[in-house]
RNA sequence: GGGUUGGUGGUCUAGUCUGGUUAUGACACCUCCUUGACAUGGAGGAGGCCGGCAGUUCAAAUCUGCCCCAACCCA
């Protein structure tokens, strides 16, 4: 395999045009089977040496998407410049395959329920499964030409990350920061678990408004009945109290009463809240064990008793008498015939709202309650702020984000989750007192379904009875400790304590992340390593926006505006897709664009043909002369400046405004300006040095936005016969300024003059390499005459000493605000209402202005002047410069 | 409903934190040109009251307030 790409390379040159379809592929392979990019950890490496990623994993049950593409190719920017600029670098991929999507993929692949296995049985089945997936992920990914290890691999439902997440669990347990307790829990009846309240978001759906009549049972009023009003009339047996604003002066006269509800006759209090939404309904609602997070909060503020209707899969307990048995929607039909038979269904009206839907399965949640682990997390809030603050946030402004997320938190975070597969949590009960026993760290991972927990009798009472714990862990849980799997944490059983196989590597330097998920994935990441490690897990965080569709709008499946990446990939050049991706700056959605897409072909194709061109024109490894020419000096200044700016905006994740500069300079400067002229200097030693110069600095300066090209050419053209990991341009050394000096003024004014009797030949309509017979130029362009001269064909060049026989008046005078305003105040407006009205005068001798009764320094004011030429030929002004030209 | 972020030629965007009078670039459009690589190239041109209204200031795309629109997060 290597033999024939080593073959192929080696017969690859610069004929003919670049072909991507080829090589792309072809480097993609040859990058993977040599190992390009492993890492190879050393313990003893100084951690500020090494550059690690923490790539978030995705799940491998969804095929991969553009953000997908998109967040990885942001990384490898970053991984690829940092491996250039700095040497080591981690960059690990990682699979999330043990979330409920994984299970319900399995299921439906083998056309199974997962109720019918063993756990371990189970979760052997998903692992075979999600191989196949894992396998076409990592092929895809591959295809994308990002720079990852991939010797450093995990997968969430390996056995080493179980062991990971459970010693994670007892060392939470032993800092005191778990606790399990019986409280109201959102749940998903479909998917019959407790979920936490970042699974669960808003939908609108249809229902009903139902106005019903309740008796009052006491005799405290004169009334005999009031309305509430609820979608939910399925929850009436589960009724246990009534509630009424403070300040509702209507229904003031219910409070302390007693209301009887209808069919199933219970009665239940009338209690003043100020929670009640007085402009909903009637003003009166009533409370019921569950239906949502108000009644909840009410019956903790007003100690009422619970009366559960519902069960775990959604169905009718026997509290609902006749109704038992029956599905809550069934039940809610059944109840509202009822009522309407029984005289109680005064109204009904449809309408649309919000109900909370789990976002896995749709289905809408209910609140039970239900013993479940916690983690606390409320009495770390300022800790965890503390952690986010010294974070650098890519941009900065996302750190907003993160602190509201953490000032609003109201909920401790709820870890267990009733699946029959999952991370199981390593705990047994004694079934006498309850007494919780945990697994030794020696022998994690365990099962408690299937191991036995390690001591014969309960510590506590003596029992030797024990139930095993059935829960297993939120998927957050565990795909919250990337950093501790990469970093190899574990319990080291001799040392009594928790260490790093690759200690170097941690706090990573880099958290990619989307940022839709900062509240919950970044958030659950860094407060788990932080309790764990005292350390906060990143020195970094980069939030990367949304790729939308080409009108702006959100992609989504409804939609049917989704672009997929293959479709992108087999029209597309890799690097050309990086070239569009780079055009966003981090953070920002932005839109997919085929224009982005073919401007960077177009990029790909220039670069290719640049690189014949200066091919043709120079030996490969030209020596540097003792003294360069002014034109080749002044490129390769302009070169220190460039590799200047782009490593500054690299290291800070300015990827846009990194292509953008390299992109101009690369084509306007190197190939417009310069390689122009150097066409007519080819015999120059001094030339041929600064192109080939420029030429392995842009490749490399390339590199990490367009791997491929970069790599083909550099090959081709510059590397040794030699390992590919020696000669691959993306092991080389990060370009650093060369130190060459060299008067940039003369050659911007040079680069002046060149355009000016371009756009002359462009007007007169003449061909760009047409014969210009004199011209004559007066401006500071001392050392570039015969560039100028060359370039435009120009056969007589005169350079002026002195300004050209020119009659001049004032045209304008330009004032320099930026030092007048904070001087002159208020009186600015005077100064410019003298000069438009022309009552000014110009002391040269002295060199001020003299307008609206102040003298202006010449430092506060330029004269523009407008020349009139009576020689012979004609004038054409730049900025610095004024060219004659004769030419009939 | 609350919060956050954004609104700049036809399209996508730079500039906004740190106010300074010609608002950046790309794509599309129009005109012209076979430069020793690239016509999938090059030169030039047209196109914007910087979402709206007020305010602060000598001066506002930039600062302040209100409003409109969009996205996201939270209810």
């Amino acid at each position: 395999m290597s033999t024939d790409a080593e073959q192929e390379r080696d017969e690859a040159g610069l004929e003919g045009g670049y072909d991507p379809d080829a090589v792309e592929p072809r480097w993609q392979e040859t990058w993977v089977d040599e190992e390009i990019y492993a890492y190879e950890s050393d313990p003893e490496r100084d951690p500020n040496t090494v550059y690690a990623i923490d790539t978030p994993p995705p799940t491998v049950s969804g095929s991969l998407h553009m953000g997908h593409l998109y967040g990885h190719t942001l990384q490898d920017f970053a991984a690829r410049f940092q491996r250039m600029a700095n040497g080591d670098v981690l960059f690990p991929f990682g699979y999330d395959d043990n979330g409920i999507a994984s299970e319900r993929l399995t299921e439906q692949e083998l056309d199974i329920r997962h109720q019918d296995y063993e756990r371990r049985e189970f979760q052997e089945l998903c692992r075979e499964v999600c191989q196949e997936y894992e396998a076409d992920f990592t092929r895809k990914m591959q295809d994308l030409g990002c720079s990852i290890d991939w010797n450093s691999t995990y997968k969430t439902i390996e056995p080493r990350v179980q062991r990971i997440s459970q010693l994670s669990f007892i060392d939470l347990y032993e800092q005191g920061r778990e606790y399990r307790k019986k409280a109201p829990a959102i749940w998903c009846p479909e998917c019959e678990t407790a979920i936490s309240q970042v699974e669960m978001e808003d939908d609108e759906r249809g229902s009903h408004f139902n106005d019903i009549a309740f008796e009052v049972a006491s005799d405290g009023t004169d009334r005999e009945e009031f309305i509430i009003s609820t979608t939910r009339p399925e929850l009436i047996p589960a009724c246990v109290s009534v509630f009424v604003h403070p300040d509702d002066e209507d229904n003031q006269d219910l409070v302390g009463e007693t209301a009887r509800i209808p069919i199933f006759e219970h009665e239940v209090p009338i209690i003043e809240d100020e929670r009640v939404d007085m402009e909903k309904g009637t003003g009166v609602v009533m409370c019921c064990t569950f239906g949502d997070q108000n009644d909840i909060e009410w019956y903790q503020a007003h100690d009422l008793p619970l009366r559960v209707a519902i069960d775990e899969s959604a169905t009718m307990t026997d509290l609902a008498g006749p109704y038992e048995g029956l599905s809550t929607e069934e039940a809610r039909e059944a109840i509202v015939e009822d009522l309407d038979e029984e005289g109680y269904l005064r109204d009904r009206w449809e309408i649309t709202h919000a109900v909370g839907v789990h976002e896995r399965c749709d289905t809408p949640v209910e609140y039970r309650v239900s013993k479940q682990w916690y983690v606390e997390v409320l009495d770390h809030k300022e800790e965890y702020l503390e952690a986010g603050r010294e974070m650098d946030w890519y941009p900065e402004k996302m750190f907003t984000r993160y602190r509201h997320w953490i000032e609003g938190l109201e909920w401790d975070w709820l870890i267990s989750r009733q699946r029959d597969s999952g991370i199981p949590f390593p705990v047994w009960y004694c079934s006498e007192c309850d007494h919780e026993i945990l697994a030794r760290k020696e022998d994690l991972p365990v099962d408690p379904l299937s191991d036995e927990p390690h001591v014969d009798s309960c510590p506590e009472c003596g029992s030797d009875e024990f139930v095993a714990e059935e829960d297993v862990f939120d998927t957050w849980a565990t795909s919250s400790l990337t950093p501790l799997i990469n970093a190899g944490w574990d319990w080291d059983e001799e040392r009594e304590e928790f260490t790093m196989a690759k200690p170097e590597l941690y706090p990573f330097d880099l958290r990619p992340q989307g940022h839709d998920i900062i509240s919950f994935w970044l958030f659950h990441t860094v407060i788990k390593c932080y309790e764990h490690t005292g350390e906060v897990p990143f020195d970094a965080t980069m939030i990367n926006g949304h790729v939308l569709d080409e009108n702006r709008e959100k992609m989504s499946k409804s939609r049917g505006n989704v672009v997929a990446p293959d479709e992108v990939l087999a029209d597309y050049p890799v690097d050309a897709v990086r070239f569009w991706a780079a055009s966003a700056a981090v953070g920002d959605d932005f839109p997919y664009q085929e224009k982005d897409l073919r401007a960077g072909e177009k990029l790909l194709r220039k670069l290719w043909n640049a690189s014949k061109l200066v091919d043709t024109l120079a030996p490969r490894d030209p020596d540097e002369p003792d003294e360069l020419e002014p034109i080749d000096r002044w490129l390769l200044a302009e070169l220190d400046d460039a590799v200047d700016a782009l490593t500054d905006q690299l290291e800070d994740y300015e990827f846009a405004k990194a292509r953008d500069r390299l992109r101009t300079f690369f084509w306007n400067t190197f190939c417009d300006d310069y390689l122009e002229i150097a066409k007519t200097r080819e015999d120059s030693p001094s030339t041929q040095y600064a192109l080939r110069t420029a030429h392995r600095t842009f490749l490399e300066l390339w590199a990490p936005f367009l791997p491929h090209v970069t790599e083909e050419i550099w090959q081709a053209v510059y590397a040794a016969d030699d390992e590919l990991a020696e000669t691959s341009i993306h092991t080389r050394e990060w370009p650093t300024p060369q130190g060459y000096e060299a008067d940039l003024e003369a050659g911007e004014t040079a680069m002046e003059v060149i355009s000016a009797l371009r756009r002359y030949k462009s007007e007169q309509q003449l061909p760009l390499n047409a014969d210009l017979e004199a011209v004559s130029v007066y401006g500071p362009v001392d050392g570039f005459e015969d560039a100028v001269q060359n370039v435009m064909h120009v056969q007589e060049l005169t350079v002026l000493s002195d300004e050209p026989e020119v009659t001049t008046e004032v045209a304008s005078i330009d004032l320099e605000y930026a030092t007048l305003g904070p001087k002159f105040g208020a009186k600015v407006g005077e100064i410019d209402a003298g000069i438009d009205s022309g009552e000014y005068e110009i002391d040269d001798e002295a060199g001020v202005l003299r307008v609206a009764g102040e003298e202006l320094e010449d430092d506060l004011f330029d004269v523009e002047l407008e020349r009139t030429y009576s020689g012979d030929g004609k004038m054409i002004e730049t900025e610095s410069a004024v060219v004659i030209l004769e030419d009939d």
